[in-house]
DNA sequence: ACAGAAATAGCAATCGATTGCAAAGACCCA
DNA sequence: TGGGTCTTTGCAATCGATTGCTATTTCTGT
């Protein structure tokens, strides 16, 4: 004991009350500094519990309260197996979610859920444990969370956006975001092109949508899309296998993502092929490590810090029983070496 | 509404139990699926609660139980003024903990902390919220964990073990990883070398104290340690300036972790200097990205989901009341390219 | 057909904090 | 001194689910 001297185990209010010759209500009100009650009761019952290390117990108080402080943070892994949550954009974003969220008081409770029903979403909104839910990626769950948002406001969604729809979403303009990558490409005089990401959710799907719109207005381009997992070990032999597939028939690769991007340029050194000059690559997202390797990426740059501010703005505006728009963010294309 | 018709909104479980012609806690019963109650009302009651879409409250279960299911993951951020949490070590763990311990039925309750007193993991401890608490890294904060450990038992620490105390800790030994890292650059015949860490905390102090007697033993071998922030913006100006400082007298980094060998080996490019011929340079971690960059990484492998294992069966041990031993786990050099 | 066992269901206490309302005492001014 | 206001505190209901105990039926075997 370095601090000396636990006196008593008091383990909950009603003891706290008997030992400092109080009711049970006094107490509360005390800790709850609430100037209802005598300032120097106050202090000394305040005074008591710090000396005996004593805390209310939170469940108590949000049964009573109706109000638990927490919010869901939900990774639904539709199309993804495994380990999605080590993808760094998800992970990144999860760190300024928890910045801004924490900061008005809020704990923040992650589930991953492989969606083995349409109940999934239910669940959690359900359980009665959360104020409010943020879904991080809408996989291919995009029917199942626009029901939900149906009867769950405090719910806010990363994603794309999609005409008449209920749900709350923040995300950037994927199919600008795509556009602008193949442009890149074009515009450094690339031809024969390549998509490497997995079109299964919405926002991988916008993404090509946007590279083929770019391509689809010059003579002569094409663009042919390769399903490639994210974040997962299958990535890696998936890329191998699309590059042996295309040979050097292809002389741009739009990423859908920066991980993609990185492991296909490693597999291209490892084939002698040389990035750009042989091969020109993008990624998207525009994470830390997009600069820290060699070369560095040429990426389209989705501003984490904004996308987790709208998204706890959004819902701190749903909590108080407000509707808030969605957020279209712009994209922005980096260009650095890989392209 | 696609499914149709949520008929009406039961909110407890006395309505449901007056709907379906029984009591409260017929129904409670049913609802956890006890033999005790009839197969036939069980059924019916479970068929009523689906169709309704009810779900009993979690808050008050909890209350009752005196078991929340939630355990609390830490991140301290004593030393790191921020995004840590973006570190993609710690990041990977939390995510392989968060496979584990959703497996048993428990939910993960995120807190970043940055440490303004030594109350901050009492208050975690100590709300009530939680079943039990896993800290990842102990950053400067040793002596409050080790505090709390003494009278919290269901705590488990990611960390650096230390003889005789009282917190469960798994982890790997530092010191035989800083000593692995340190060796392979003196067989490679490096004598003038580097350390690039923050040794504020146990575990980085300890790789550098490892690497600093491998060189030790070896005549004429030097090791020069800089201070090197992790995962922070800092962390790339650092390594620019501790480059400089350098100049060529150097011809092996150690880093303590793979981030930071990645950030520096993309510096050398910058400069001119090759790796690993002119610089070898090693990492620690061995994320999934260390073997996808150029070149390779030669790292210190620490096996993260079996250290996420480790940690989950200690707690689900000590959520017991037993006891459980701390984890010392072996780490292992993985020789790549960049060393 | 009847004692005793087994199967079901209900009653009511309980978890611990919060809070509206009432009560008691202090204080003020005419 | 007496009516009225202000402070301060206590009482008891409440949040919603769980569970030990009891009460009522329904079997079972003889």
């Amino acid at each position: 004991m370095v601090d000396g001297a636990k006196p008593a185990k008091i383990k909950n209010i009603a003891e706290l009350a008997r030992l400092a010759g109080v009711s049970a209500g006094t107490v509360s009100r005390a800790l709850a500094d609430m100037s209802l009650v005598n300032k120097e009761t106050r202090e000394r019952i305040q005074a008591l519990a710090r000396e005996h290390g004593f805390r209310p117990n939170q469940m108590a108080r949000r049964l009573r309260t109706q109000r638990t402080g927490v919010i869901g943070v939900v990774i639904p892994l539709g199309h993804e197996r495994r380990q999605h949550i080590s993808d760094p954009f998800f992970m990144t974003l999860f760190g300024y979610l928890a910045d801004e969220l924490t900061e008005s008081g809020h704990d923040l409770m992650l589930s991953r859920v492989i969606p083995g029903d349409d109940e999934w979403l239910d669940r959690i909104v359900d359980s009665g444990m959360l104020d409010g839910a943020l879904v991080i990626g809408q996989s291919n769950q995009s029917a199942v969370i626009e029901r939900v948002a149906q009867y769950y406001k405090p719910l806010v969604v990363w994603g794309s956006y999609r005409e008449g729809q209920v749900q709350c979403t923040v995300g950037v303009d994927n199919a600008a975001g795509g556009r602008l990558a193949a442009q890149r490409l074009l515009d450094r005089g690339g031809r024969e092109l390549a998509f490497f990401g997995d079109t299964n959710g919405p926002e991988i799907a916008d993404r090509l949508a946007g590279a083929q719109q770019a391509v689809s207005v010059v003579p002569g381009a094409t663009l042919r899309a390769f399903p490639t997992h994210l974040a997962s070990d299958e990535m890696a032999s998936q890329i191998a296998m699309n590059l042996d597939e295309i040979g050097a028939s292809v002389d741009g690769i739009v990423c859908a993502s920066d991980i993609i991007a990185m492991t296909t340029i490693r597999h291209l050194h490892e084939r002698g092929i040389s990035v750009p000059d042989q091969v020109a690559v993008t990624g998207f997202d525009d994470l830390p490590l997009s600069q820290r390797m060699v070369p560095q990426l040429t990426t389209v740059r989705q501003d984490i810090a904004a996308g987790a501010r709208a998204m706890a703005e959004a819902l701190r505006i749903r909590l108080d029983g407000k509707d808030a728009p969605s957020t279209v963010m712009v994209p922005e294309l980096i260009i650095r070496e890989s392209a």
